[in-house]
DNA sequence: AATAGTTCGTTGCAAATGCAACGATGTCAA
DNA sequence: TTGACATCGTTGCATTTGCAACGAACTATT
């Protein structure tokens, strides 16, 4: 006779139950951006960290949207052939780059931005009631350290 | 001059939120039985499902436990190369494979699944004002269609 | 019984990923 | 200045991933 297992379930999980709504969500606008401009999520978390943040360097990027740093230069390398992007070595610290918005992909962020802030709203709409407790539980979550 | 683009905050965007506390508690979770037990969290969860679930289709596991097909089907091989589970063809319909936990499968699970609940138990302590919150959120979003 | 269509699990393959190593550059102390 | 050490971005590589295609097995229609 095998001794019994402790319960558990998968399906309440807090762990299991963020990856797949997380998975669902990323796809899910990852779809709309990805069929129509051919862009990838690290491709966007890239650029949306340069549309409010002039010359940044990978390093920066790296830290402030949660990207490993060769996810970061392959994005980056991968814009700047698409012309979404500028890249050039930092006067002062050579070993910096100074990535930049070009006009072509700023012209792309002002498609992409309503885009993703409709997605949004329509989201927030969704758990309306329940968007305060949503937001601080993930914020205590991300404080924590692992 | 460019003209300004509409703004967007990647850190209040829940999609991008979601991720990034999704994968940092899983791998927090990960790293106990990956590094102890050298269990990836495909194989954690088709383990999971087996506990309380017979014996079971790689077809049943992918559609319960958000796992593609052939990542059930690898971590299958996987644990059964292990010897954490059994793998035989349905008597009744020959497409189907029965899953099962052998002896072996099911103590490895009597020593992850205290850890699964202590860590969970752990988690719901940090969020507790807001776990109902929480939960009613990934609900709602895990119901909506994309 | 024969045929067409569906579903099962596996596999091939191109792309993405994580991680460590690397050269280049910069910093700091002796 | 020199040498040891740290940091930058890139790259190599093994592993994982997603997706489509496949053979085998089942179903249904004729």
């Amino acid at each position: 006779m095998a001794k019994a297992l402790p319960k558990f379930d998968l399906d309440s999980f807090i762990p299991y139950r963020l990856t797949v709504v997380a998975e669902r969500l990323s796809n899910g606008l990852a779809r709309h951006y990805r069929t129509e401009y051919n862009i990838s999520i690290p491709e966007w978390r890239v650029l949306v960290h340069l549309v409010h943040s002039g010359e940044v360097s990978v390093r920066d990027i790296h830290r402030r949207v949660s990207l490993d740093k060769s996810k970061v230069s392959r994005a980056a390398s991968r814009l700047e052939a698409e012309g979404y992007i500028s890249k050039q070595v930092n006067g002062g610290d050579k070993r910096l780059l100074q990535l930049a918005l070009t006009e072509k992909g700023r012209k792309l962020m002002a498609e992409l931005i309503p885009m993703a802030i409709a997605y949004e709203k329509r989201l927030e709409r969704l758990v309306a009631k329940h968007l305060s407790g949503l937001n601080a539980a993930i914020d205590i979550l991300l404080e924590e350290e692992t």
